[in-house]
DNA sequence: TCAATCATTGCACAGGATGCAAACTTGCAT
DNA sequence: ATGCAAGTTTGCATCCTGTGCAATGATTGA
């Protein structure tokens, strides 16, 4: 868990910047709305000039957005691949995603701010389900080498097996993506990681059915 | 097939210029890429003004992603709802999907110039996804009303219905985004809706293997 | 033909975004 | 500690995006 190596102070201030504009931007916008806030405003409240503000980020919508979800450390990402084919495939990338959202989740304050701004401006989602897609890719990789590990016959065919790997992790989003939109619609307090579980769970029952 | 009840010259006039445009951006995008393109060039080269530009698109992105898809017609969409509990559901949707995309396709060249610029630059590809969300909600929608109609008890259950309806959507637009990758990737001249057919085929195979 | 309606255009302007070079801070080897 | 290399912040200049407004011109229907 402690990933933490003694950053030197050059990189402590660096993410310290990082966090002081996307705490500015979320504060600020959540007050007086996205489209009357000018860089110059985000800047003047994080305290760094404008041109530093795009040091950092590309856009006022890449500062609101946040980052993308990460991929657990190697040690889980492992134990997943090499899991076994008796290991049910969609709770094991479940476990991965709900690893990778915990991490991301940093304050409470800022993460409803930005539940509240997914809300109301549709383009922002819309953009952070475009930086999904590198965690798509990475994810559908380590699917890929699971899947070869659990059927060799599988992997004699290259075309198959991405094909096949990159199904099952897009249906495994789509869950995710259901999980996303109640927790953000939903007034209730569930974390995202439980909504996560309802929504596989779901999903489950879902093959189940489809299957007389 | 025949929507056409004899359009004005003002409406025509709208779509030719609209169309223009469109081409004017693939052709430039394609030969020089987006980035050295601005709003200027493409307007030239559509015999535009600038301004006129923004009347039917609001940035550079909007014009080269394509409209949306469209639910089909009517008709299609009611057959669907009422096709009773021995239809399968995917099946439905997909041809409902297939529809859709069907009426979307343009010119062959544009679709090609298309499909290049969507690979060359993702930020397309995920916008593109992002403007499904429209089409998500109103196929929600009605998966929502065949579902009601399919299985009363679930229907007297509200959330547990809207809960169910999204994530099959979703679960249908995993396989959309699957052949559509593989369509954008691939070299083969295999239409979209081909491959969607395989890719809703492969999904049917993983709920099959899915189930012991 | 005339008036209403809608589309196109030019103009002005605020804000977004980037390259560049100067000033400053941090890291590190001596 | 000192000094140099590497990285960060900033101001400045500049181009592009995007929008409101008002004038002009084309299309429509009576």
């Amino acid at each position: 868990m402690s990933d933490a190596p003694a950053l030197g102070l050059r990189e402590r201030k660096r993410i310290a910047t990082r966090r002081a504009i996307q705490r500015a931007v979320l504060r600020l916008a959540s007050e007086r709305g996205l489209e009357q806030l000018t860089i110059e405003d985000i800047s003047r409240e994080a305290d760094v000039s404008p041109r530093t503000f795009f040091n950092y980020f590309g856009s006022k919508d890449a500062a609101v957005i946040g980052d993308a979800p990460d991929l657990p450390n190697d040690a889980s990402v492992e134990r997943f691949i090499t899991a076994g084919p008796g290991a049910d495939l969609m709770d094991g990338i479940r476990e991965l995603m709900v690893e990778g959202v915990e991490t991301a989740l940093e304050d409470r304050v800022e993460t409803r701010q930005r539940r509240e701004l997914h809300k109301q401006y549709p383009h922002l989602f819309a953009q952070r389900m475009a930086n999904m897609r590198q965690f798509e890719n990475a994810l559908a990789s380590i699917v890929e080498q699971r899947l070869a590990q659990d059927d060799p016959a599988l992997a004699q065919d290259a075309e198959a097996l991405a094909s096949r790997a990159r199904l099952i992790t897009l249906v495994a989003i789509a869950a995710l993506r259901h999980a996303w939109s109640l927790w953000a619609d939903g007034e209730s307090s569930e974390g995202l990681p439980e909504q996560m579980r309802d929504s596989f769970a779901e999903l489950e029952s879902l093959l189940v059915s489809a299957r007389p």
